[in-house]
DNA sequence: TTGTGTAGCATACTATAGTCTGTGGACTAA
DNA sequence: TTAGTCCACAGACTATAGTATGCTACACAA
């Protein structure tokens, strides 16, 4: 289960840094606070439905698609490292 | 905003009355509440990712499957009624 | 050196997710 | 009728999502 937060870390982290936004600047386009994306990244919080949707929509890409890597990076962590 | 909740909520109810189980055999299932379930179904509330990861478990169903029902749903409700 | 942008992090706060208890209505069976 | 199942719904509660302010540290450029 927190392999859940964690793993959704590292694909926001990931898909944020590969638009070259800032936590702040994707904050804002999300319309979510900068502290809050940095909770996210640190995999601290569990982002609603609601969150995750704005997110989706500000990194261009479907929630199926961002669930499909969300899937893949969590077989990932638990099965290595 | 309020599309995704009862998007989901038609999602849900849809797929739980597939496994032909009640709210609270399914809210028992998934370990959240009954009366949880019923708002879930209502569109009053938005899951957490926990949660969501949860729900898809006990429908056995991807959470990236899910996602793709949601969406399609959601267009749905958004072009005709 | 100084400044500017970035992110981690703490703390306190507000909003909402999620629980719990209970009521009442619709339905079906005994 | 009576009892059982299912669900909508209300209200009060606890847990956590999400906000806001501000400090620290680091990198890099002027």
């Amino acid at each position: 289960m927190m392999k859940m937060n964690e793993a959704f870390a590292k694909i926001l982290k990931r898909l944020r840094t590969k638009k070259n936004l800032s936590q702040e600047a994707f904050g804002f386009e999300c319309e979510i606070h900068r502290t809050y994306v940095s909770q996210l990244e640190r995999g601290l919080k569990s982002p609603s439905l609601k969150t995750l949707y704005k997110i989706s929509t500000v990194l261009e890409i479907s929630l199926e698609e961002l669930m499909r890597l969300l899937e893949k990076e969590m077989e990932r962590v638990s099965s290595d490292q």
